[in-house]
DNA sequence: GGTCTGATTATCT
DNA sequence: GATAATCAGACCG
């Protein structure tokens, strides 16, 4: 189990390390695969122009979850990290692994690259909502464990922002068949 | 393979 | 009124 501890760092120290580390609410989730940066200093970031209602958990103690709506729609997950300040890392993809019945029922498909590849769609198979907003990840129904190997880990651009798309705070496990979005071999110029 | 668009709501201008 | 850290389904080739 990572100590609440393991988030009192800088997002882009605690964010790569990430990678590879499982997940789990009550029980069910998978091994992180793709996660993306956010600090105060970064114009996609909800932290960016100061604290407000939706994003106080980004400015609360790290080691804890921000949870938000996308879209309308969407639930996305956050882990509130120690700096800059109100800085997190996104989780947009977990390669499933424990409760794979329970997530296919919740998002409605036995396809294992469907069930977690995206922000929105990890937060619909681990039943995550804007009641888990604010809550310690070294309780319950959060479980973080740190990976059994070392992971081959890939910076690459941010996904689906508009403002500081050309920041590379995106960090994906190599090769993985669970990314929201495949790793392109090379960046035409 | 790719690109486009509607759904739906909190937040900010 | 416009925008948004998204997704699924429609359509085109």
């Amino acid at each position: 189990m990572l100590p609440r501890a393991f988030f009192a760092r800088s997002v882009h120290e605690v964010a790569p390390g990430l990678v590879g580390c499982t997940l789990l609410v009550d029980g069910v989730g998978g091994r992180i695969v793709e996660v993306e940066a956010y600090d105060q200093t970064d114009p996609a970031s909800h932290s960016y122009s100061g604290p407000t209602a939706r994003n106080r958990s980004m400015f609360g103690p790290p080691g804890h979850a921000y949870v938000y709506r996308s879209y309308g729609i969407h639930w996305c997950v956050n882990l509130v990290c120690g700096g800059p300040c109100a800085s997190a890392a996104l989780v947009r993809a977990l390669e499933p692994t424990t409760g794979l019945e329970v997530m296919s029922a919740r998002r409605g498909t036995d396809d294992a690259t469907l069930l977690c590849s995206g922000p929105g769609r990890l937060c619909q198979a681990l039943g995550i909502t804007g009641e888990h907003d604010g809550l310690p990840l070294d309780e319950p129904p959060f479980e973080l464990l740190a990976p059994d190997a070392p992971t081959d880990v890939v910076r690459t651009r941010r996904i689906g922002i508009t403002r500081a798309a050309d920041l590379e705070w995106r960090y994906c496990e190599r090769g993985s068949r669970f990314l929201s979005r495949p790793l392109r071999a090379r960046r035409a110029l």
